[in-house]
DNA sequence: GTCTATAGGCGGATAGAC
DNA sequence: GTCTATCCGCCTATAGAC
């Protein structure tokens, strides 16, 4: 077998693998990853079902493929904000991924909902998931690590129930953060989603109608909870 | 026929009705919404398929009543733990309501997935949902009206490019309340159910280990972003 | 209101030929 | 790697008898 042919195959293999996934996530917008199937995928594209088994074992792998794909997409498209303004002050830069954070979401719901909203039944993420998911939450922890950085801090003090908590946090995440900045920065990750979640899914329909300008001014407030603006 | 068989007749359909919902939500915590299926339902009751569209003419009015259900048991217990401390200061009321939505979050995940989760696939929430939907937020904003009221408020300030939007917030939803004051507290509601949501869907696995005493304190820096708390 | 029967679909997964 | 054929299951929804 000449290495020509192997790398054919090879590349074969990974365009008959993208097209697959393509026609899955056009899936997953119509009818959800609950009941994304090998069977309606392999018939979109004139394959027949059994065909997909080669290249993914089951419809599980499928969507774990999906998956990564997603946190990897929304991974980049933070990590593309933020060197637009790498340069800047951490508020800007913040804000600058938060947006990005929220735009990614708006072009991609379905995508947003696999990874940020209701689990899956019955799939069970492998841990190679968790790996990707963890891109946007490093690149927050980044800007807020540097802003901190020999300049103090300025953020709650953690009640004595949560130091401990703290402290473990800091130890996992960014050494260099005081206990307290590392709580907030968690709890304003998961508001972010929290933020973002409710434009995607239709909680603001009919309530919030400035949505960038509104979005922007929370993550304002967010970024002043993590330590970034000046005090009042 | 007498009015104690019609009596006997309304009777027996309330049972069947409840009974069919209790099923359903076991197969909702099994299976997830998307799959909710009537068939399934049916058998497990001992019933045959077609008796159900007796009771809901299609599987979506199955569904809406499900959500309207869990809104309702979720309204229900944010309101019975405010009235637990109904005479006490508007911060501490604030935090039982938000430990509250999480504490029935984490006691009915698919629920709460159901509500607050990804969007059913193909299903349109009727208008009917949309009511049930706002009593936690009323709650909300019932708190904060009272503390504000006569005492004034401490919350940023709008950029020029929110004020109208907070004004309309305001003319909605609070017309005692400043723009200012209004649209933190929806910032605020969105990012209690990104908190709450986290937590649910496994997003802080591995992540945050004290949850209550984590999530009391992220609650409190919420209440302070809405004004309930003294200034620093 | 409940039943049987039926129409007209859908799914995951595997065996074995080519 | 792809095919056919197959196993065995599932679904929504309706018609018509009782």
């Amino acid at each position: 077998m000449s290495s020509a042919t192997k790398g054919a195959r090879a590349r074969a293999r990974v365009e008959v693998t993208a097209a697959i996934k393509d026609e899955a996530r056009r899936q997953l917008a119509a009818d959800g990853a609950a009941k994304l199937s090998l069977r309606a995928v392999a018939r979109e594209l004139g394959m027949v079902s059994s065909a997909l088994y080669r290249y993914f074992p089951s419809r599980d792998d499928l969507l774990t493929a999906l998956i990564i794909d997603a946190y990897d997409s929304l991974g980049a498209a933070a990590d593309a904000a933020h060197a637009g303004v790498a340069e800047q002050q951490p508020v800007r830069r913040w804000t600058v991924v938060c947006e990005a954070v929220r735009s990614w979401a708006l072009a991609h719901p379905h995508e947003y909902a696999l990874i940020y909203g209701s689990p899956v039944p019955g799939y069970r993420a492998p841990d190679s998931t968790v790996q990707a998911a963890a891109r946007v939450g490093q690149l927050l922890i980044d800007i807020v690590r540097e802003a901190h950085r020999g300049r103090g801090v300025a953020v709650r003090p953690l009640p004595p129930e949560l130091r401990s908590e703290g402290e473990r946090l800091a130890a996992d995440l960014a050494p260099d953060l005081p206990p307290a900045a590392i709580t907030a920065l968690v709890a304003a990750w998961a508001q972010l989603f929290g933020l973002v979640g409710f434009e995607v899914f239709g909680q603001f329909n009919r309530v919030v109608e400035e949505r960038p300008a509104f979005f922007s001014h929370a993550v304002q407030q967010l970024a002043h909870d993590v330590g970034l603006l000046p005090q009042d």
